[in-house]
DNA sequence: GACCTGCTGCGGTATG
């Protein structure tokens, strides 16, 4: 055996801990120079695999000044453990080299050191990556790089923060004078073979793949309504059953309560507290618009054991990292199987370790999920993430970071960017496009100096105007965040952020919840809403316009196959048990759809004409559906329908009763011009205007103002606007405003998705059954719409609100 | 009769 594997063997029996075999495997190949894809799980000691490869490979050599070994994290929370993690390893080989962090939270003081006298190791993130490629002489900084290491990497491929670090390291391949090894870790996802090719880009030989064969046994208990027929048919909450749920807590040191929304999290922390006032001191909340320092503090509390219950919101999937907790409970459906399995492993954190998930229902039908996430767990199942290709935008982007630095050769770039996997179809016309807008500001903007950004010297692309420069530091990155508003105590001392929209809904002197505390609303001042202590007991819980999650094709199949066994009575399963009253139901109101059948139902109610579709294929496919159905009888008749959709199915409602057999007859379902129709049965411009927005400003064309002096949303959405519609009308060929649409086809309307599907229900055999009550299939996508209902006040606000931005024009 | 939601992530100047 090489003395140098033997080297890192003995460092992990000196901590009482035998390395598991893939760690070794791991040091094999990273000895042998290759680059790969490690995949395990948090705390299988992935972080020492790579390190300690790295550290043994340096043995008896004498490294190279300069950094050497980059490892980049989606979050910078984590940066602090891994650097820990890495001292303590590099201290015991003996050596004394330096490892530091570089994220936006280092200070201008250390940013100037590291620059001056780069440290060994750099721990940073996708963005500060680019701002440091962004630098003068970042070839000098980066020209001693060994290796880079992509934790997490499964969080950052399938977003365009994976496509930074495809781009930062085609350059890094390009500046280290040696051969680079390129290292991902990344959590079980469906496609890890593609994560790997996507990470080390076409120009690198095959990789290796190492798996950790830590499978750790994950158990799933659902937690059951006491009769199914007295629980709700519809509902998110799951309040109801909390009774159920303190005792889990009781019986446990630590539980993470996982909800999928903020405002959720907030009703069941002061739920929590009000049913067990003992609480008190022991739970505390998590979730994306509290202040960061709460934040930080839960963490450590948590950590060190101060605190037994935290109720959170996917903001905690990441942040426990270190961080064992004995038990997780989910309440409401995940949507999807990896998400599922990821909280799952917080719990029973060690390897060997059995990892206890209760799943809480919010409402009866959510029962079959349960049951569904468990068999999708055991045929690990999970989803892909699937890599976005041709983003222009960060192509843009990274054009000019490399232009504000020293320059690049266009040729050159053009092939190296032909080497990552997002742009490796790239054409010589789409490259010289690009180079020509960064010059002129294409056709339409050429009359404006600010668009002219970047110059040719000595055969170099360049930007030397200052304030060019200037403007595309501080927008690097391609997080486009809403505008929100600071929450703050009149005397000072922030709780968090709330959404303009739900601060329109109150006056002063109301009292509305947040960060688990009551809080008089006192007044709005400069983007932030003052409040006081309220002594009131009752107050509304804000809202997040977050993003809608579809339930997942792995999730809606195995749903598909759980409805199989409900309906041959093949009850193997609790939930599947309990459920059956309602599955009754059910069939005695209707059917349950065999997995080759489309079951459509229709009610006539004093609203009108219903009728429900049930493809089970999650609600952004059901919402192109349910355009598409509706424009395709629009055609033959004039009628309207509004519109409403849930995971399992979506309901078309009208105020007139018509001949629906004889519609079905027409194959409304056809895949014959399918995509025309589609376009025409949705609000497809309206979708790409939206999407254009982020483009615009990932892409440098809107400035999204300094740091504190946020230019108002209002501007950016209005300037947005402007320039999609000059674009629309004048310069239809622009390839941002094709990005525009081809985003909304294949993210928005999940274009591949959508399709088979589509070839599914052609096929399925169309079992229409009139009922004279609502299903309980049926009953949960007439609640969606009476939701919207309430919100049309919120579509006057809009329609005002777009009539100022007119004025503001 | 049953309900009343919608995740996460990062980054940063010049001037007074």
């Amino acid at each position: 055996m090489d003395d140098r594997i033997k080297a890192g063997i003995n460092w992990f029996e000196k901590k009482d801990w035998r390395p598991f075999p893939f760690q070794i495997e791991t040091w094999e190949n990273f000895l042998a120079g290759h680059s790969g894809l490690l995949n395990a799980p948090t705390g299988s000691g992935k972080t020492y695999a790579l390190w300690i490869a790295y550290l043994i490979s340096k043995i008896n050599k004498r490294p190279e000044k300069g950094l050497k070994f980059l490892w980049v994290l989606p979050l910078r929370a984590l940066s602090k453990d891994i650097q820990s993690a890495m001292e303590e390893a590099t201290i015991d080989f003996g050596f004394d080299w330096e490892i530091e962090i570089r994220t936006g939270d280092t200070s201008t003081k250390d940013r100037q050191r590291q620059k001056k006298t780069p440290p060994d190791c750099l721990i940073t993130t996708p963005e500060s990556l680019h701002l440091l490629l962004s630098q003068k002489k970042a070839d000098q900084y980066f020209k001693n790089l060994e290796a880079i290491v992509v934790d997490e990497w499964h969080e950052l491929l399938g977003s365009k923060r994976g496509i930074q670090v495809e781009l930062a390291i085609s350059s890094f391949k390009e500046i280290s004078k040696q051969k680079l090894k390129i290292w991902g870790i990344s959590a079980t996802i469906g496609n890890l073979a593609e994560a790997q090719r996507v990470l080390l880009g076409s120009n690198e030989k095959e990789g290796k793949f190492i798996r950790a064969q830590l499978d750790k046994e994950i158990k799933i208990e659902s937690i059951l309504p006491d009769e199914v027929e007295k629980y709700p048919w519809a509902g998110h909450l799951g309040i109801k059953l909390i009774d159920k749920v303190l005792p889990i807590i009781k019986a446990n040191n630590t539980t993470l309560v996982f909800t999928n929304t903020r405002s959720q999290t907030e009703i069941w922390y002061q739920q929590l507290l009000n049913k067990d006032p003992d609480l008190a001191g022991a739970i505390a909340m998590h979730h994306g618009s509290l202040n960061n320092q709460i934040r930080t503090w839960v963490e450590e509390a948590l950590h060190s054991g101060q605190i037994k219950v935290v109720v959170c919101t996917s903001s905690l999937d990441l942040g426990v990292d270190f961080r064992p907790v004995d038990t997780i409970i989910q309440v409401g459906g995940p949507k999807g199987v990896a998400r599922f399995a990821q909280r799952a492993g917080r719990s029973g954190h060690r390897p060997g370790q059995t990892s206890k998930i209760y799943f809480l229902p919010t409402h009866s039908l959510e029962l079959i999920e349960g049951a569904a996430l468990r068999t999708a767990i055991k045929e690990k199942d999970f989803e892909a993430r699937i890599p976005i290709q041709m983003a222009l935008d960060v192509l843009l982007q990274f054009i000019v970071t490399l232009a504000v630095g020293d320059g690049f050769e266009p040729d050159q770039l053009y092939q190296q960017i032909k080497n990552t996997h997002c742009y490796h179809k790239i054409t010589k016309k789409e490259w010289t496009w690009l180079l020509t807008f960064l010059k002129t500001g294409g056709e339409s903007l050429s009359a404006y100096d600010e668009y002219h950004k970047t110059i040719t010297e000595d055969n170099k692309i360049k930007v030397i105007n200052k304030r060019i420069a200037m403007r595309h530091r501080l927008s690097i990155g391609t997080i486009v965040g809403d505008q929100v508003l600071n929450v703050k105590y009149v005397k000072g001392g922030h709780l968090g952020t709330i959404e303009e929209y739900f601060i329109s809904k109150l006056k002063p002197g109301d009292t509305f919840w947040f960060s688990g505390k009551a809080l008089d609303y006192v007044r709005l001042k400069d983007m932030t809403v003052q409040v006081k202590r309220s002594k009131k007991k009752t107050g509304q819980i804000p809202q997040w316009m977050g993003g809608r999650m579809p339930l997942s094709s792995q999730l809606s199949f195995h749903i598909r196959k759980k409805l199989e066994k409900l309906r041959t009575k093949e009850l193997d399963e609790i939930e599947l048990t309990k459920i059956q009253p309602l599955i009754d139901r059910q069939m005695q109101l209707s059917t349950v759809p065999k997995t080759d059948e489309l079951l459509i139902e229709s009610t006539i109610s004093k609203e009108g004409f219903h009728i429900f579709i049930f493809p089970f294929e999650g609600r952004f496919i059901h919402e192109v559906l349910a355009g598409l159905i509706a424009y395709r009888i629009s055609v033959s008749q004039p009628i309207t329908f509004s519109i409403a959709m849930n995971d399992y199915g979506f309901e078309l409602l009208t105020d007139e009763v018509f001949d629906l057999e004889e519609m079905l007859s027409f194959d409304l379902f056809s895949l014959n011009n399918v995509k025309e129709d589609i376009l025409l049965g949705i609000n497809e411009t309206e979708m790409a205007k939206r999407k254009f927005r982020d483009i615009a400003s990932i892409s440098g064309l809107i400035f999204r103002g300094f740091p504190g002096k946020n230019i108002k949303e209002r501007h950016i959405q209005a300037s947005s606007s402007i320039l999609f519609d000059v674009f629309s009308e004048y310069e239809p060929e622009n390839l941002l405003l094709k990005q525009a649409h081809r985003e909304v086809i294949q993210q928005q309307l999940e274009e591949e998705r959508l399709y088979k599907s589509l070839k599914k229900i052609s096929s399925q055999k169309i079992i229409y059954n009139k009922t004279n009550k609502f299903s309980p299939f049926a009953f949960p996508i007439m609640v969606d719409r009476l939701r919207e209902k309430f919100s049309t006040e919120s579509i006057e606000e809009r329609v005002a609100k777009m009539q100022l931005q007119l004025e503001n024009i």
